[in-house]
Order: C-alpha cells, then sequence, then structure tokens
DNA sequence: AGCACGCCGACT
DNA sequence: GTCGGCGTGCTC
C-alpha cells in the first residue's frame, strides 16, 4: 500500500506538516513527489504538494487522494528540499514556499457549489430552492448566502436532496488553438474544387489553399488572413468532410511577432578577458565560487554574462539572469535573445499570467535553457544549472517584501551550491553587504574599472538649492540647468531629467499655517492628484476632495506643493514652450507596453527631454542623451532608512551613467540642499571606494549591516494599546533570550505608524550571531498563533529586512 | 482557512 | 424548552 505525504494548502500554522493519505492503485505511476494533488480535507476537497511516498503511517483511517492535478511533477527534488530551506530562513509555511516557486496560474481556484443527485426529485424541493435552481442542476455557494437560504439548503441536504460539493481548479488552462488540416490528397482536393457551386467563392479559396501547402496543418487565425475566408466558410468544409479540425497546445508567446537578428560574441578587451577568466575556470570545474563583479556602467559586463553562459550552453547546462524588474526592458531582452535566440525564456510582471505560466512550462519541458527574469525566476526548474547571473545587485528589489520574505540573492546562493556553480553578483554601485564580503574573501572579487570605449565620466555640477533660492530664484530648476536646457534644445540633443518618486512630490499644504493633509488611516500624507484633483493615499488607496480652506486655521491658501512629474511638465511647458517633452511616470506607463513606446519615442528623437522618476535611472542607453539633470538628490536621502545614503548614491551614480555613453560628452546637474552630504558629494566623481569607506563607517558605529544582522518584528492590531503591549511582551521575551552583544530597538512606532486603521509598533534586533533567534522567534510566532489567526493581530517577521517602513 | 462541535443568553 | 451567538479545536 502506497502512502502519499502532502502538504495542504492551507497557510497556517496548524496544517503546516504532511498529511497522509493512501494512493490509489490506478494512479500509484502518477502521485510522485513535486506533483499536486487534490485531497480531501476535513468536509472539503483542496490541493495538496506531495512531497513524499512512503509505506506506512502512524495515522489509522487514512483517506485516498482523490486525483492528481499534474503528471509530470511541478517541483523537482531539489526545489522540494528548497522549499525546506525557504521556510527555515524567512519562517513561512510550506505551503507558501512552495506556491512561490510556481507561476501563479497553479495556484488553485476553489469552487463551492451546491448539486442535485437526482434531477427526478427536483419537485420534492422547498419551493424557494426550487426557484433558487431554477432549472439548473447546480448553483454556486454563494447564491445560496445571498439569498439567505443556508438554513433551508441544510435542510434539504440533510434529507439527501442536494449535495455540497467543493471542487479545486486550475487558475488557467493551457492555451490552445484550433489547427485545420487537409483530409483529402491533392488530386481529390481538386475534385472538390471542381464540384463547388460558383457562388462558394470562400471555399474555393480557401480549398485551393490547402491545394498549395498541402501538408501543413495551419492555425485558424493565419488560414483566415491569408484567404480572407469567414470562420463559416471553414466550418462548413469542416463539416463535409473536406477538413479537419484539432486543437494543438500553444505558447502564448509575448514575443512571438519579433523577430531577432543573430548577434556573435563580441571580442573581448582585456580587461573583461582576466575577468571571465576566472568565472568560466569554475563553470568548468563545477565549482560553487560566488562573484562580485563591481563595474562601472558601460564597462561591459553584458558581454561577460553573454560569453559566460554560452560556455555554460556548451556544456549542456541552463542558466539564469535576475534582473531588476525596471531594467527588464525589451533593450535588455533583445540582447538574450540575439545572442541565444528560442533557447531564453522571460519572466517578468509585466506578462500575464498565462504569458507566465507558458514560460515557465518552456522551462519545464527542457525547450530553453536560459531564462531572463525578475526576482521569482530563480525559481526556475532547471534541473542542471551551470551559472546563476545577478545583474544590478545591489537593487533592493530582489528582496520580497511579503511572506515568504526571501533575497533572491540568498536563494541564488543556495541554489548554486546545491549545483556546483557559479554566481555572478554584478553591479557599478554594490550593496554594502555584497562589497564587504569580497573585502573579507567571502565573494571573489573581479573588478572592471573602465567604461569599453575609455569614454570619459560625464563631468557632475552639483547645485546648492539654497543658494539659488537665497539669490530669489524660487524655480524648481537652478540656472545652472536651465541654461544647459536651453543649450541642448539649440543643438538638438537629448535630456533626461530625474524625480524621485511620487508620494513625496506633490501634497496639499496650507501656506499660512504649514497644516498638511494626511490619510485617516494611514497617518501619511496624502498625494495629490492633479489629473482628477484628487487627494490620494498611496498605501490603503484613501481618496478625498482637496478642502478649501484650511481645516486648522480657515485660511484659503490651501493648496498643493511640491513637485510631482506633472507639475514639472507644466513648468516646462511655461519655460520652455518649444520643448517636446515625454513623460514617465506611473500615470503614464500604467498600461502594458506603454512603457516601451514612450521610450522608442524617446530614442526615434521625438522628443527632447524625458522627465520621469526611478523607472528611467536604469537601462537607457541611447546616443543623443547629453544632459542629465537630478531635480532634487534630497528626497531620498531624508528617507527614515539606515540604507537611505547607499540609495543615494547608487541612484545618482546610476543616473549619471545615463549621458554621455556614446560619442558626445555628458553633463550631470544635481540640484540638491545638502551639496556637502557624502554620498551627494562622492557620487559626482563616482567615487564608490571612498563613498564604501565612509558608509562602512556609519553603519559601524550604529551597528547596521554588514556588521550586524538585522531583524524586524513588526506588530500590528486595531488597538494602539493592543499593538503596544504585544510589541513589549515580544521584546522583552526576545531581550532574555540574546546575547549581551545584542541590541534591541523598540517597541517603537513604525514609520508608517498606520495603514489601513490598523497601528503599527515594531522591534528591530541587530545582532551579530545568534544561533537561537530563529527558535525564540517561531515560539512567538506560535503564542500568538490564535489571535493572528482570528485576523484581529498580525505579526510580521523579517530575517535581514530591507524597507524598514 | 473552513467547518463542526459545544456551551451560554433571549426568544416562541 | 429552542435558536443562534461565536470560542475552541480539528482536518490525514
Amino acid at each position: 500500500m502506497k502512502i502519499a505525504s502532502v502538504i495542504v494548502d492551507v497557510p497556517a500554522k496548524q496544517t503546516d506538516k504532511t498529511f497522509d493519505y493512501l494512493i490509489p492503485q490506478r494512479l500509484e505511476n502518477v502521485v510522485v513527489p513535486g506533483v499536486r494533488v487534490n485531497v480531501p480535507f476535513g468536509p472539503r476537497n483542496i490541493q495538496g504538494f506531495v512531497t513524499g511516498i512512503k509505506t506506512e503511517s502512524d495515522f489509522k483511517k487514512l483517506k485516498e487522494i482523490v486525483e492528481p492535478l499534474d503528471l509530470t511533477p511541478v517541483l523537482n527534488k531539489e526545489l522540494l528540499t528548497l522549499g525546506d530551506w525557504l521556510t527555515e530562513h524567512t519562517l513561512c509555511y510550506k505551503i507558501s514556499a512552495f506556491q512561490v516557486m510556481l507561476p501563479a496560474a497553479l495556484k488553485a481556484k476553489y469552487e463551492k457549489k451546491v448539486i442535485l443527485p437526482d434531477d427526478r426529485k427536483r419537485n420534492e424541493l422547498e419551493e424557494e430552492i426550487q426557484t433558487l435552481f431554477n432549472g439548473a442542476t447546480e448553483i454556486g455557494w454563494q447564491e445560496v448566502v445571498d439569498n439567505n437560504l443556508v438554513a433551508l439548503l441544510k435542510k434539504e441536504s440533510d434529507r439527501g436532496l442536494v449535495e455540497v460539493v467543493y471542487q479545486v481548479k486550475d487558475r488557467l488552462r493551457k492555451k490552445r488553438l484550433k489547427h485545420i488540416k487537409a483530409t483529402l490528397n491533392r488530386s481529390e482536393l481538386q475534385v472538390e474544387i471542381d464540384c463547388l457551386t460558383p457562388q462558394a467563392k470562400g471555399q474555393k479559396v480557401v480549398l485551393e489553399y490547402f491545394l498549395e501547402n498541402h501538408d501543413d496543418q495551419v492555425d485558424m487565425r493565419t488560414l483566415l488572413s491569408a484567404t480572407g475566408a469567414s470562420q463559416a466558410t471553414v466550418k462548413t468544409l469542416v463539416k463535409k468532410g473536406l477538413l479537419s479540425e484539432k486543437y494543438i497546445e500553444v505558447y502564448r508567446d509575448p514575443y512571438g511577432e519579433r523577430e531577432f537578428a543573430h548577434h556573435e560574441p563580441l571580442p573581448l578587451t582585456n580587461a573583461q578577458e582576466q575577468v571571465i577568466t576566472p568565472i568560466l575556470s569554475s563553470i568548468e570545474d563545477d565549482r560553487h565560487e560566488v562573484f562580485l563583479l563591481y563595474g562601472v556602467t558601460g564597462s561591459g559586463k553584458t558581454e561577460i554574462y553573454l560569453q559566460s553562459i554560452q560556455r555554460v550552453l556548451n556544456k549542456g547546462e541552463e542558466a539564469i539572469v535576475l534582473v531588476p524588474e525596471i531594467s527588464l526592458t525589451p533593450q535588455m531582452v533583445k540582447r538574450f535573445k540575439e545572442r541565444f535566440g528560442d533557447l531564453v525564456a522571460v519572466m517578468h510582471s509585466g506578462l500575464s499570467a498565462g504569458e507566465k505560466y507558458d514560460e515557465w512550462r518552456k522551462i519545464q519541458r527542457r525547450e530553453v535553457k536560459v531564462v531572463v527574469g525578475a526576482r521569482s525566476a530563480i525559481f526556475a526548474p532547471f534541473e542542471n544549472l551551470g551559472i546563476i547571473i545577478i545583474d544590478e545587485e545591489h537593487e533592493t528589489s530582489y528582496k520580497q517584501e511579503e511572506n515568504p520574505r526571501y533575497h533572491a540573492r540568498d536563494v541564488a546562493i543556495q541554489r548554486a551550491s546545491t549545483h556546483g556553480c557559479p554566481v555572478v553578483l554584478g553591479s557599478a554601485t554594490p550593496s554594502l553587504e555584497s562589497f564587504a564580503r569580497a573585502q573579507k574573501g567571502v565573494y571573489t572579487l573581479l573588478n572592471l574599472p573602465k567604461r569599453m570605449n575609455e569614454q570619459p565620466l560625464p563631468t557632475v555640477d552639483i547645485v546648492d538649492m539654497r543658494e539659488e533660492l537665497r539669490e530669489g530664484n524660487r524655480s524648481m530648476f537652478s540656472r545652472n540647468l536651465f541654461e544647459k536646457l536651453q543649450d541642448r534644445l539649440e543643438k538638438g540633443e537629448q535630456t533626461v531629467l530625474f524625480l524621485n518618486k511620487r508620494g513625496h512630490s506633490s501634497f496639499v499644504m496650507c501656506r499660512d499655517c504649514g497644516f498638511v493633509v494626511n490619510c485617516p488611516n494611514c497617518e501619511i500624507t496624502l498625494t495629490y492628484h492633479r489629473f482628477q484633483d484628487l487627494m490620494k493615499c498611496h498605501y490603503c488607496g484613501h481618496e478625498e476632495k482637496v478642502p478649501t480652506t484650511c481645516p486648522e486655521c480657515t485660511s484659503e491658501h490651501i493648496r498643493y506643493f511640491g513637485t510631482g512629474t506633472q507639475k514639472v511638465e507644466e513648468e516646462l511647458t511655461k519655460l520652455l514652450p518649444e520643448a517636446r517633452v515625454i513623460r514617465m511616470d506611473v500615470d503614464t506607463t500604467g498600461r502594458k507596453g506603454s512603457h516601451e513606446k514612450l521610450l522608442n519615442a524617446f530614442q526615434e528623437g521625438e522628443a527632447d527631454i524625458l522627465l520621469g522618476t526611478q523607472m528611467i535611472a536604469k537601462g537607457l542607453d541611447f546616443p543623443n542623451i547629453t544632459l542629465v539633470g537630478v531635480l532634487s538628490a534630497d528626497t531620498m536621502l531624508h528617507l527614515p532608512d539606515f540604507r537611505s545614503s547607499e540609495k543615494t548614491f547608487q541612484l545618482l551614480t546610476q543616473v549619471s551613467g545615463r549621458a554621455g555613453r556614446h560619442e558626445l560628452p555628458g553633463e550631470v546637474v544635481v540640484q540638491t540642499y545638502t551639496p556637502e552630504h557624502y554620498s551627494i558629494e562622492l557620487a559626482g566623481p563616482q567615487d564608490y571606494d571612498r563613498f564604501y569607506n565612509q558608509e562602512m563607517m556609519a553603519r559601524k558605529v550604529h551597528k547596521y549591516p554588514p556588521f550586524y544582522y538585522l531583524s524586524l518584528v513588526t506588530v500590528s492590531h486595531e488597538e494602539l494599546m493592543k499593538a503596544v503591549s504585544v510589541t513589549e511582551k515580544i521584546t522583552r521575551f526576545i531581550s532574555s533570550r540574546l546575547s549581551s552583544e545584542a541590541v534591541i530597538l523598540g517597541p517603537v512606532a513604525s514609520p508608517i505608524p498606520r495603514i489601513k486603521n490598523r497601528y503599527r509598533y515594531q522591534c528591530l534586533i541587530k545582532y551579530k550571531k545568534e544561533p537561537e533567534l530563529r527558535t525564540s522567534l517561531k515560539s512567538i510566532l506560535d503564542h500568538y498563533q490564535q489571535e493572528t489567526a482570528s485576523g484581529s493581530l498580525q505579526i510580521s517577521m523579517d530575517l535581514n529586512p530591507y524597507i524598514l517602513m
């Protein structure tokens, strides 16, 4: 008797263990570790993952597996083990770990229905229930609830007239296209064509098409567009038996309509040769090693990636390339597709659930060898990984900010060590953590200090905006920047203007008393949206109208303030009416593909100025950009986050890298109210080493990473007192279990003290070595299990948090 | 997470 | 005496 151990789809403490099920004889060869199954669980049926097969169980009354949901496992052995690792390292449930490794399309959808097991007994039903069914044999459970008939239905169910059933469904199906084929041979076809009545023109064209392309089967869409016939015409021919139709599984290919010219490897420079040699030897020896590829923008890191991957492919192995979501641009994808063609799968959030699922299936079916994708691509189900590359290693988007709170870099290193293959972390501004590890020799440091074309770095002017104000310039453009803007316009060169992300940009303030409108639920400043003339909360979506008078002092001088991209755009058109501006922010790039369209337009020279947020800081590589302006470098610097200096430095460096990448020299203007800050000062000459030393000193003094590890516990509750008292208890408990070396900060209100009407308190633990910490944190979760399950209390734990707000 | 079971207050 | 409130505990 075969028994399956199953992790069921119930994310809760009590169910975070395997449940045993009998495997029916007929399913013995299908139900293997890694397949999803439909199992009875209590009164309902739910999805589960088979994690192991055994022959005995401690449990007496085992139920049988209802049906498998896969014919081949969706998780291989390595990923099953990786799931355990994830659970352990992020304190998440097993089921969440498995689900995060798979495309969302594979997540189960549950349907609760009521059916009539015996249609003939329909008349015996109570009148109201009969009306509800209204002739149908099944109805959704929700309808019963909506009509307040649950109690009545229960009676009918006890009488055996109706039955409540639970269905487990995949969220999505494979896409299938109708394909048409001729059933007759050529001469027979010809006969049929001749027999057609003269008015059957459409049929004639279709048949002639098959006469020409006889052996092919063709999908409906192509056939219709090739012949100009209608669907009805084809259907008639199928009915006549002259054609046959069948469904063939196809991939939704987001890049399917594009042609990619093949590109050969480029010759490497000496510097590149030196850097790639140790990577290649690690590949050859199947040796796990982590490389930190530290190379300035434009130093040719991508070519290193491409040629390393080529070596991996030559060995018959596979590669994962992680790229931050925002730089996963078509340009980036193109470089990989041009080199490796159809062997590349692309995964990013712009794809629909179906497209993601299809890309994933290409990997699962061994049809591709390289995956280029954002964070979650790290779980690509390859079996012979030969290399993992993480580009822009310092990017915070590699950290998932919801459960399971994993960092793709950690997962990469974990996977690479089981596969015995190298990890390459690439960046022009490495995270302090990684650079420190390289300094210590944990990672191997590879250096590409020069730009490929020996282009000098752009000159950077740092403009003190306080000075501008003192001189009477109240505009958002300094005189320096404005002059340069005009100059570029005259020369027909392009400018990129960079503004920090929205939310910090535009808010409503009373000019008389300084009152700022906050969200009633979240206590953060409401963002003003000019387009709808509304104020919105960034966190909970709360909206309200702009007050006409100040609620504090009744002054009428209350209006929006600060600089959003829209406002900059307005001022630009006022000051430089002849300038053509493209604005890129969340509002203008919301729709799929609009991001690309705007960039293309800019590349084609359809605009002089590209104005945008974060998203334009990366990957832009257009020859005609000779000026980059950063409108306010401070916004990021003053965020309540110990990494804000690092982020500011990285951002400024990154943005400066956009200028003058080709023949024309570049200039950068950075506007700031704190020009003396080292992260701004050193970003100008792109002096990473000095920045690193300065910032390391600060981190050491304040006991932050990389000198200390962090863990963050956040408690939220609708009642302030409850949130505080629980956080206090937790803090006391943790400190009793820590060594004297550790530091615990808190309880304090979270930087955002209230979200969606819940008060948030937190404590932050700084430590060097606390082997017992994870166990302690787990026991806290256990202790509050009941209260968290009911939803009144929320406790989130982040081992190694990236956002401390 | 659901869902059943079970033990206390306000109704026919 | 019963309906129904939601606290408690189980699901292979």
